[in-house]
DNA sequence: TTGCAATTCCTACGCGTGTAAGATTTATTT
DNA sequence: AAATAAATCTTACACGCGTAGGAATTGCAA
């Protein structure tokens, strides 16, 4: 029983950096945008606020007028777009061959003994 | 230890099409990737040639004239690419979590029995 | 050696993205 | 009500990518 995937639009590196900080806050407008990617980005207001009206215009993010700025929010799952994200890159790099992917990918990344138990974890629910 | 990683040049989606043929046989000639592709794309044989020219400026496929026409090989490894693939991708969608990602990615994957039981091997030797 | 067919080389074009600047509107303060 | 400050709206531009077309060249066949 799978749920309908919607066709999501396609966010761009520079934008999901927005939407995490997003998707972190629940809804933020363009200052609190500015503010919070200050320092971890170098990114000039102007091109915050470029991506802000890319991210409305592409029907990711909702805003409504509060005074004289907008709030933004999102209008899509972070599960959603992460899922999709990540199954669209299977595809692309490993021809959707997951497995070979993931062993590789977990033998090649530093993983602390709790990481492994809980990695293990899940593997043993999936088993039923 | 860490092994030193080059810097690799990006690899599009097309392109990546093209890099697994080549990585698959070890070389082929513009006409050979245009029969490989055929059926599985619906690419004109000339944007398979502008893939393959872009591919060799950018110095991830080498190439030696035989005759009339160019062989093409890779100049990065498989794996090398795979990698640094995959952690750009991590780093662009979640941030570089890689836990999150995996348990995600995991959970909401269809895995067999011995799908799992390969996965779990792997994190068994992981952990010493 | 000359013509031809196959191959490569050069050029193109629209769209998305990273990266903003400048113009305009609007809320607020005096 | 007018000035000001803050926010939004409009425009820009170069580069990479998907997607080729046309021009030039070069082996090979006759």
């Amino acid at each position: 029983m799978r749920k309908k995937k919607r066709e999501l639009p396609t966010i761009s590196d520079a934008e999901w950096v927005l939407m995490r900080v997003i998707w972190d806050r629940g809804q933020v407008t363009a200052n609190e945008m500015v503010e919070a990617l200050e320092g971890q980005q170098e990114w000039k207001p102007k091109t915050i606020h470029t991506l802000l009206r890319r991210l409305s215009d592409k029907g990711v993010l909702g805003f409504e007028k509060a005074g004289r700025e907008y709030v933004f929010s999102p209008l899509i799952e972070r599960q959603e777009a992460e899922e999709s994200q990540s199954h669209q890159f299977i595809e692309r790099v490993f021809a959707g061959r997951a497995i070979p992917f993931l062993a590789r990918f977990m033998e090649t990344t530093d993983l602390s003994e709790s990481d492994i138990a809980e990695l293990k974890e899940v593997l043993r629910k999936k088993s039923k």
